[in-house]
DNA sequence: TGGATTCATGTAATCGGTTTCACTCCATGA
DNA sequence: TCATGGAGTGAAACCGATTACATGAATCCA
């Protein structure tokens, strides 16, 4: 920058501000100054300013990983918002762990981002961040709506669509109507899909059968597992919700294999509204979750915050849809088994 | 940094060493610094040590978008190798267009990464890498073998998976085998399963039809798109080599719309081997792509060349398996249609 | 026992931007 | 005509680590 200022004959205060500040500088002299720097093949270093400004303009990502392809759509959405400005999306996985989020955190503190993105900032992390918090850093929790919470938060009411899922069930003549989710500890978002499971049983005079909720990391595989735990049962369901497309997909796999079919022996409604949801038969019956909208308003949010000096939470509560396609069928035989 | 030399009566530069370099400062002395860390809770500051270093410990990965789920397991890889170092991963969305890949590029540039991980430089595209390398960023370019090109590489050979796919649905019989595969201009790994394709049949004494050659990008839909308009050829092909299972599975989609049946009717075979490929019914031949492996590989050879000071380029083919599924089965009435 | 070597640490320059403050110049309006 | 103010720019301090070099102490070997 120094030689790009010689070179301008200028001093390279103002050569830095052509750059971050051209309104600063004499339109002719901006110009005079961009031209040499290409002429130059000039990098401009970017550490250099981080560390003068004592800030960067990176955005760090927590999420437990990318493999549910719902997370790839909120990718995506955060993406779209960060391209095209100077800002950089550093990523992160927790793998569920909750060392691993510390360890990020801490990572993510020392490298001095703008904003941290995360998915499932819950009560009992929450301390985890606020460091991060009264530092300055636009912290955005996604996922689970939580307007009470101590960061800003973009995401959807799992209790409302996990109690719509099950009404919907209950509508279709079910009484047998098993849970399959990810491990409960796990997050708030995953309690309160079981809560407005729960919920909607409770309403409709039935209480949630333990043999009937199944706790299972999100993979195909899981909900094969899982499905076939639940057939085995003596009395087995006759409708399940899985709290995730693939773990409905690999519930219906189960189903599959024992010779049984979806929707004809057992309704699976699943959640997400994945890509592969309509393209599986039978087509899914599931809960769409705006991932990608979620993703760009997180970004937005932090974007916000950091370029308009704009402080105090922002509480987002996006909609969901009940999808309704072919995967689950209204109970035919009356009086169960 | 100072506080804390101060509070440890030691000179910061001591400070510095006891966390960058431990076996530089006495054991007794490290611990006191540690000690003083903790109870300070002081935050290193990454930004000036990368600011001082004049490097960082940064990672750019450019990758078209991880819709593509096998591109979710590849970063699952990088990320499993960048865990637990002190190394950050920062992605970078391509979007399928060289203009974003040169803005990219610029923006890692300027960050100062240390190593560059991107899916898919070609021939055309390897001098926007030229000035990273000469920096002596370690670059490395996966999932097409190049053993003859400027950078490093990770990847299998994709000519040769293509052609043992077209072999084998030679050898169940099929004459009228059509391709439908990522747009052909976009990268040398799109050209080089269309080569292997076209090498096979070639062999087998047929021509490529190029009405049965259907250049779509990696979707669900356009999959099923690709395949509608094959269906609606006067001479529908009989086999369906898909260079993605995603193509793959949006294809088996149409054929069942169209109240044909996979494989009885058509047969189809995929590339990737994604998690969903034994999920969907029939379950899907297809190349198995060790993705994962390829992001580990691929980061090794960054840190690799980062710490131990590696330099030269390191080539690797890793192997790709034939996986045989439900989708594909021997063509039974003779002379076609 | 003296010289060489290694260990542990301190001193101070350095990295390349940003930003505050000061200054000049010129247009404006009373 | 002169005070005022804004536009445009420069000088220089500053950010917080790293690291080359220097120094003193301890250890080793002949």
């Amino acid at each position: 920058m120094d030689t790009i200022a010689t070179l301008a004959g200028v001093s390279k205060a103002t050569v830095s501000r052509a750059l971050r500040a051209p309104h600063l500088v004499k339109e002719s002299t901006r110009r005079r100054i961009e031209q040499i720097i290409a002429e130059n093949n000039y990098v401009y270093n970017m550490s250099a300013a981080d560390f003068a400004r004592n800030t960067t303009t990176l955005i760090g990502l927590l999420i437990t990983s990318v493999q549910s392809s719902i997370f790839a759509d909120f990718i995506d959405g955060i993406e779209s918002m960060v391209r095209n400005t100077h800002f950089s999306l550093l990523i992160g996985y927790t793998n569920f762990d909750t060392r691993e989020e510390e360890q990020l955190v801490r990572t993510f503190m020392q490298r001095n981002v703008c904003g941290l993105i995360a998915v499932g900032i819950d009560e009992h992390n929450a301390d985890l961040y606020a460091p991060a918090v009264k530092k300055g850093i636009a912290v955005v929790n996604t996922w689970e709506y939580a307007p009470e919470g101590p960061v800003s938060c973009v995401g959807i009411d799992n209790e409302k669509a996990a109690y719509e899922v099950t009404r919907y069930l209950l509508g279709l003549g079910h009484r047998r109507i098993a849970l399959i989710m990810g491990p409960y500890a796990i997050a708030r978002r995953v309690r309160r899909r079981y809560d407005g499971f729960a919920r909607a049983l409770r309403e409709a005079g039935l209480e949630v059968n333990p043999d009937y909720v199944v706790e299972k990391h999100p993979t195909f595989i899981e909900g094969q597992e899982a499905m076939r735990r639940l057939l085995d049962l003596p009395s087995a369901p006759t409708a399940v919700f899985a709290a995730s497309d693939t773990l409905a997909i690999g519930a219906m796999k189960a189903v599959r294999e024992r010779g049984l079919s979806v929707p004809d022996d057992i309704s699976i409604a699943g959640f997400d509204n994945v890509d592969i949801a309509c393209f599986v038969t039978p087509s899914l019956t599931t809960v769409r979750v705006p991932a990608y909208d979620m993703g760009r308003l997180a970004a937005r949010v932090v974007l916000d915050t950091v370029q308009n000096n704009h402080t105090g939470l922002h509480k987002y509560c996006l909609d969901f849809d009940l999808i309704l396609r072919e995967s689950c069928r209204a109970i035919e035989r009356e009086g169960g088994r």
